[in-house]
DNA sequence: TAATTTCCATACGCTAGCGTATTGACGCAA
DNA sequence: TTGCGTCAATACGCTAGCGTATGGAAATTA
């Protein structure tokens, strides 16, 4: 009798079917285009190719769905997009400020995904707790890499909401500028923001 | 044959009964509470003390309440509120940063509000318009404020983002601090963005 | 008073979405 | 072959929400 290997998740190897990460995923899409309360099973299942019965065999409920929607955007499309940058502390600041894209058109989708998010946790808990999490992880990522460049302990918090406020608000609002306007606004505020000596 | 009153809307006099802008503010609530999406007809009715009935006579449609919350968003929650402020140019600028509270405690309905319109915007073509018109109305008046103030012409729009982004994120974020430590950021905040001399 | 208008209640049909139960196809192991 | 585990299809019941139809009470007008 040989010995199996654990069951782990990690099983999902056996053919190309569906695994709950393409669920998620799906689910992911869904959440930037129209925000967590369309996110619905059936119209996942359409999208896949397949019918609800997947899904009831992957999910216990809807519900199970959106915690590993909650769990995944928490350490996946945050932490470690973050963690893995390189370079200098100068560097890294500016490349965070384009981790949010600025650039128009097609709905930049990584500014839907945090409205999205920060809508959901207007009304869960959970998801509350996750966001809450995340911002404090990023505006202290800032505040080190500002304690870095030397800049003074006593406006670290402040100068990093302002940074992470304003990455936000790129992805976030609606205007309607140009790529080059938006160029030159964007320097300019990394001037105010990061002024070098 | 006495000259009957025009039937403007503002008949509503009548007695005291149910009209549309009481529909309206109740959606309002519910699009604060938890996005618009949440704003159905029978909740509000329950609300409102009455049944359906009521409602398909103020309202042809839910879509005919949706647009007039939009329209009733973009004149007297945003206009209305910024175009009544007194004082000079940096007292007006001060009470800006202001109109999205950040005190904590009680989710802060205008971040809420303002993060429901937004979530809005990115699925529906009459929302998104509405919310660019406010937001370029909004950076507008601030960088008005600034010239007064006398800032460089070149650094105006970039300056005025930077405030509006703050303001709104202030709203928006998920943060656990104590007010005194908000009001501390706040207060470093307004240096930085507004440094005076 | 009689007629008409205004506002709301009740009852109904319809669709979308959730979750369950049952069955079936396929791979794999004994 | 037989049996078991894996994944998906189908069919079903149930609820929430939209919109319609109809009736009725109260106020207004004639």
């Amino acid at each position: 009798m040989e010995i199996k290997l654990p069951e782990t998740k990690a099983n999902t190897k056996r053919t190309s079917k569906l695994g709950r990460s393409e669920w998620i995923e799906a689910a992911f899409r869904l959440l930037t285009e129209s925000g967590v309360t369309s996110i619905n099973v059936e119209k996942l299942a359409k999208r896949l190719g397949v019918t609800k019965g997947s899904f009831y065999w992957h999910f216990k409920d809807r519900t199970e769905l959106l915690e590993a929607v909650l769990d995944k955007w928490h350490d996946q499309y945050v932490i470690a997009k973050v963690e893995h940058m390189g370079g200098d502390a100068y560097t890294r600041l500016i490349n965070l400020l384009d981790v949010v894209p600025r650039k128009r058109g097609s709905k930049h989708l990584g500014g839907s995904m945090e409205l999205a998010m920060r809508s959901w946790a207007r009304y869960d808990d959970d998801a509350e707790n996750v966001v809450a999490d995340v911002d404090r992880l990023r505006v202290n990522y800032v505040a080190d890499l500002l304690r870095e460049l030397g800049f003074p302990e006593e406006e670290l918090e402040s100068r990093a909401f302002l940074i992470y406020a304003y990455v936000m608000c790129q992805g976030i609002f609606s205007f309607e500028k140009t790529d080059d306007i938006l160029e030159r606004i964007h320097n300019t505020c990394t001037d105010i923001l990061i002024p070098r000596d």
